[in-house]
DNA sequence: TTGAAAGCGTTACCAA
DNA sequence: TTGGTAACGCTTTCAA
């Protein structure tokens, strides 16, 4: 660790290699019309001195700062995962760096960090989900940058949307589960209000029962967002002591769907035999699993690289002109052998 | 979305409180001198404006970024997400915010990123490894600020270390093996020499081994780093059809073991009856599935919350003279009913 | 506790 | 293709 109290600046480059200052800055551009021979001379000054470009000056100079500021609720989460990698992927070639920021599922600590992020001029926002605090949203309304909601079809969208309806996902495991003549559904998630997803795929749930006539009061709630396994096990726990004759059951995503077939097979239980189970987000888990899970696959690397997307052009379109733009995924149910 | 060609600034600021830009400045900081009247008409000031701080100007004039550049191989883990929490959660109070980063297991790939990075002027890098391209570790040495190797005990450091030996973490599970009177050993892992961690813990296992006098020639590559599931299944495949008579096998993590166990469990073979498995890194999966599996905690969180307590004794001592410090965490064998 | 002046390292803009 | 000059928005330093 050496210890430089001041790092080489351009000028110091600029005159070990006996150019001005401005040819240097241009010698580290892409687009800079300069030539080929008085660029190489520059960039070997600047190796000799170990010169760096500093981006935090550059970035002040020229009011853009190369970030594009993202939160997701969890880092712990192959699907957000999945979102940040085909952000990152299609966000390479093209000069932008992600900051990135997860919020608990917790919209007071999304507006705590969304305006940290804001602090430092990112060129665009992609946050998770349409719920937000009102001081968030006007925060994110001012920064007069593109904002990207994602994983969701928020109906008062703050700007650009790539994402999916969760209660329009959740219909799609009834409807297989009403095919194969089960009518004794449940569904497990987590308590509370945090996870508006989750809460989104209850409630499309507890309505695609509704509108087919069905009973729609076998709800377990276990554990704060993100449920996990163990909780997943503990729900199916309460599940069969209060609904023994359950027929199938739809977990709010495959890690819970997960425990709570552990739960059935370590009670002797055979799954799908004597119950059919759900889960979502078309992790490994559901894949690997023996029995491997129903689930439903919401393309999360697709939200990523359509958000990616999203935000190229709102950047590209001259500042005024750019309308919001909504992109549609489509979640696909996928049927394994509990399901 | 507000298109305004230019958010307000402190000047803005103070015209509209009726004070100095200096003073607004000092309203934004926590240390400053300033009477608790003034501060609460500035912000007020401030939040009727919209005024967000831009840390892009004063990073740039303070010479303080804020920034901790963090590297970790891959954002869909949860040992290396766990670790990114402790950080995180252990820098919070610090004003100090992490800059996220993914190497995909690839040092030509860490290096671009730490490049990058460094362009950002972070006040401390942190790192997973201790096996970097000889650019980056002259990046590194010469960017003049902490520098963390985490996740490992490098020969030559490039400055603090917190992490643990690799090789004897695998000993652990030898050892516990042989205990339970099992001879014929064999390891699962990834191929190639990407992921050093994973290829130091199959040094570990034959060197554990050979000190024992046992015979070490079972070992399965499968697929490239970081193994998956699937991968730990076709792997385990492999074994079973090359050295039928294997008594008990350590996967390069949890994720590869649960896939060796599902897969000899959908082949009618019985676990641990028939052969004992384990794995590495204490995923949740560990613990949840059926059977559980035998594994060893790294403690990842714990690594991160160390490396950030590091950082901050590091960026709080007189610039030179700060000594490398290195912190050990010793993994914990945890038993469970695969083994 | 408050204010004024002088940068911080780079890029935008214009001129050569 | 190259160079000079003037910002960019804030903090540091010193003075009141």
């Amino acid at each position: 660790m050496n210890k430089r109290p001041k790092p080489p600046t351009m000028s110091d480059v600029a005159r070990q290699a006996g150019v001005s200052p401005m040819t240097v800055s241009r010698a580290f551009r892409h687009d800079a019309s300069i030539s080929e021979k008085t660029r190489k001379t520059i960039i070997e000054a600047a190796d000799a001195l170990g010169y760096v470009l500093d981006t935090t000056a550059s970035g002040f100079s020229s009011r853009k700062t190369g970030f594009v500021a993202v939160t997701i609720p969890s880092i712990n989460n192959a699907n957000f995962a999945d979102t940040v990698r085909g952000l990152t992927e299609r966000l390479r070639e093209s000069e932008l760096q992600i900051l990135l920021g997860y919020t608990d599922y917790n919209v007071e600590e999304e507006e705590r960090l969304v305006e940290q992020f804001l602090r430092r001029r990112p060129e665009a926002v992609v946050v998770t989900g349409g719920t937000h605090t009102e001081r968030c949203r006007r925060l994110l309304d001012a920064a007069g940058v593109p904002v990207v909601e994602t994983w969701d079809l928020p109906n008062n969208p703050i700007g650009h949307v790539v994402g999916f309806s969760n209660a329009a996902a959740a219909e799609l495991v009834v409807e297989h589960f009403r095919q194969e003549g089960k009518t004794r559904l449940a569904f497990i998630g987590g308590d509370t209000s945090r996870d508006t997803r989750g809460l989104d795929r209850c409630r499309g749930f507890v309505e695609a029962l509704e509108s087919r006539g069905l009973d729609s009061c076998r709800l377990v709630a276990s554990g704060s967002p993100p449920i996990t396994m163990r909780e997943g096990a503990a729900a199916a726990r309460t599940l069969l002591s209060r609904w023994p004759d359950t027929e199938a059951v739809m977990c709010v995503s495959d890690l819970s769907a997960f425990g709570a077939m552990t739960e059935c097979l370590r009670n002797g239980i055979r799954v799908p035999d004597n119950i059919s189970i759900a889960g979502f987000g078309a992790y490994d888990i559901a894949e690997q699993s023996f029995p491997s899970i129903t689930t439903v696959d919401a393309f999360a690397e697709d939200i990523g690289i359509r958000t990616a997307e999203t935000v190229l052009t709102a950047l590209k379109a001259p500042a005024g002109s750019s309308e919001p733009l909504t992109t549609k995924i489509a979640p696909k149910l996928i049927v394994r052998e509990t399901g």
